[in-house]
DNA sequence: GTCTATAGTAGGATAGAC
DNA sequence: GTCTATCCTACTATAGAC
């Protein structure tokens, strides 16, 4: 592995566990066994090697969730594969996190991987909701738009939750919660 | 107003806008315009001084819960209330921010101030819920405490979507999401 | 490309005067 | 109770050798 890629992963890692402004380049360093010319040779400073370890970290989360959504079962099992993803309650989010970070929301450069990311997740599950609208699946008044919304805004705020309760049961219940409500999506279920 | 309180209040508005780890004894001085002395005199510490902090935001907080909650309407208009604060979706939950914080999440001592927070808010939606399903105007089957779950998980995930995005919208479309989703919970309602 | 040495600034706390 | 002066460590970046 380069010393490129393993500043890569060292920033991502702590950037999850730490986030932006709790990371420091001395702290990537050492975990990813370089030194300080290594990392002001492939980047320009703290700012560039978090915006390379936030796209990867985009990147794979995006592989996670097509696999889960773009199965070819119903919406509703597609869109139960998304919320059944495995996950670590009590780590949070790996993007939804930094966008609680001052430095990262009140920087454009530093803001836009996150911003891309929920823009790209949003738009899926609404279209996956759409679909369901379409097939028949899913009450002709499903707003898939407000739908999306929830659900993704529902599993940021499961880590909210569980963070604060120090407790994997409340993302847990957050889930189940939004899981039943897009069960009753399904027209002709018995909740509706 | 004492310097004690020009002091907590100061680190009130610094944790809000940049969090524990982002905010700087200096920083919460310069806000009110305190010296070194009169800090350390009233606190042990930023550890301290933050924690007074997070009681006092708490509190409001929790005030301003109850006056929606705690209304004589139906469960649905109260709930209704209560996403309808006024709130600010680009400068986040005064508290839920706070449990992305590493340094916040990883000391108890800090930690519970939040975990206080939404253990009340939880329980105080569970039991408007409960109140509805037993006057009859919720359905039997409802849930409180997965709705209690769903409503609080998303309005805090809605903050997330609107500072990844910075607008506003993305948090009231959350927001709208769940109060849809309240509305179905009412017994006989179209969607049911 | 990678390293160590160095530098300037800021974080967090203490000491002691008033 | 409040102030300023001081201390030690960490943060972030630069310089220059290899």
């Amino acid at each position: 592995m380069s010393k490129k890629e393993a500043l890569t992963r060292a920033a991502a890692d702590l950037l999850w566990e730490r986030g932006y402004t709790g990371t420091s380049p001395a702290m990537i360093l050492e975990r990813a066994q370089a030194g300080q010319g290594s990392m002001y040779h492939h980047f320009s400073g703290k700012a560039e090697l978090a915006v390379a370890a936030m796209v990867q970290m985009s990147d794979q989360l995006r592989a996670r969730t097509e696999d889960a959504l773009g199965g070819d079962g119903s919406a509703v099992s597609r869109i139960n594969a998304f919320l059944d993803l495995e996950r670590d309650p009590l780590a949070g989010c790996r993007i939804g996190r930094l966008t609680q970070d001052h430095d990262v929301v009140s920087d454009d450069v530093l803001r836009a991987p996150a911003a891309e990311f929920f823009s790209w997740v949003e738009g899926r599950l609404a279209g996956v909701l759409a679909d369901g609208v379409r097939t028949g699946e899913l009450r002709a008044d499903t707003r898939p738009d407000v739908m999306a919304s929830l659900i993704i805004a529902a599993v940021q705020g499961g880590y909210t939750l569980a963070r604060a309760h120090q407790d994997p049961a409340a993302f847990r219940q957050a889930v189940d919660g939004v899981k039943q409500v897009v069960g009753n999506l399904v027209a002709g279920s018995g909740r509706g």
